[in-house]
DNA sequence: GTTTGTGAAACGATTCACAGCT
DNA sequence: AGCTGTGAATCGTTTCACAAAC
């Protein structure tokens, strides 16, 4: 397949909320300039982002809600749920636990890993932490193609080795280092004192 | 000034860490095309970033790893420390709150905010969650002009009203839906579970 | 000899604009 | 008449390649 880029995937995993939202207002048919204008683009750039997958529309009407939610969520991929593993039981693991969204989106947590101890064994959002060390046995038991990692930077390389080890082929990073991962392995990094550097790049040069 | 892409301002906030972990191993110099390396880009990129706030470099040795340290500690505004309020105390506020990331990057949390009843008044981290209504007052008091929004969807664009009407130029936003703000705010928004609809994509289209 | 700084070239993404359906 | 689908034009970013500095 013809190599698509990220702006425009993302933009189709936009679009994709606002189509969930019309279907919840029983909404028919919603034309580009109305997806553009939530998503905050241009209604060519809508049409361009979705040509790349086939002609979805009908001309004079826009496009079907349902419809376009379909072939929107088969190209993202999402038509079924995934599984989700996550590392690192701190803080913001257990937050990113609670998220509801995860679940809302098809997106199951169904293990948390940690390598401390004393976190081991302790129950979070019903689910009970286990030791890091486990991860390729379990993996192999239940195949799980998608991991989030929270842990401090210095342990983060060390755990994406066992999690692509265990046969991972999708991160999402929160540590704060770049990760190292063979091409066949998608990594999607959030770095929060980054994001932060921008806006403070935004706010010295207005 | 010339307009700066967001991709090299990121990237200038990457080759920043790089060269704070050189500092820290007491190197004096680092060529373009070890700061590349790190960042996962290239030595021309580097270059080009660069080029568009001055020369910093000496040729045939590269750049100082202090001065080019500073210079982009100047050119994205970290030569201050920058207040920072929060605005939601739920489990992911707390855990930000407790990152330690954007202290050791020059952000305080000087505040966090709420409007649930039953949080405000507890202590998260040393700081006693406080109304959100009492947002507009506090910065009159203590201006401060970068917000971390970690509401539910429905509250977010409510409380953005009430941070730029506070005077609050720059958003980092976790809730998942996005804002409508002026021209001189700025916005970085991290959508979790886009995030992980993208790794979708990757995945079904290997 | 090494590495920067930078125009020029190549590439990629967005916007334009209009023919083609409904 | 209205809105899509898409080549063509435009715009922006990345890569190339080399002269200039050390």
């Amino acid at each position: 397949m013809r190599k698509i880029s990220d702006s425009t995937v993302r933009r189709l995993a936009l679009y994709l909320r606002f189509l969930e939202q019309s279907a919840a207002q029983n909404l028919a048919t919603i034309s580009s300039a109305e997806l553009a204008q939530r998503g905050g683009t241009t209604s060519a750039q809508v049409r361009k982002d979705l040509s790349f997958f086939g002609s979805f529309g009908k001309r004079g009407l826009g496009y079907s809600v349902p419809e376009l939610s379909a072939r929107i969520r088969e190209i993202l991929g999402l038509k079924r749920t995934h599984r989700v593993v996550l590392v690192g039981a701190g803080k913001m693991g257990g937050a990113l636990l609670h998220y509801r969204g995860f679940r809302q989106h098809g997106f199951d947590v169904v293990a948390v890993y940690d390598k401390d101890p004393k976190k081991i064994g302790t129950r979070s959002n019903g689910l009970m932490v286990r030791d890091v060390r486990q991860l390729e046995a379990d993996l192999r038991k239940e195949p799980t193609d998608i991991a989030i990692l929270v842990t401090p930077a210095e342990a983060a390389q060390e755990v994406t080795d066992r999690l692509i080890r265990a046969g991972v082929k999708a991160i999402l990073n929160f540590a704060p280092v770049p990760l190292a991962v063979p091409s066949d392995v998608a990594v999607q990094s959030v770095n929060m004192a980054l994001e932060l550097e921008t806006l403070s790049y935004a706010l010295a040069n207005r």
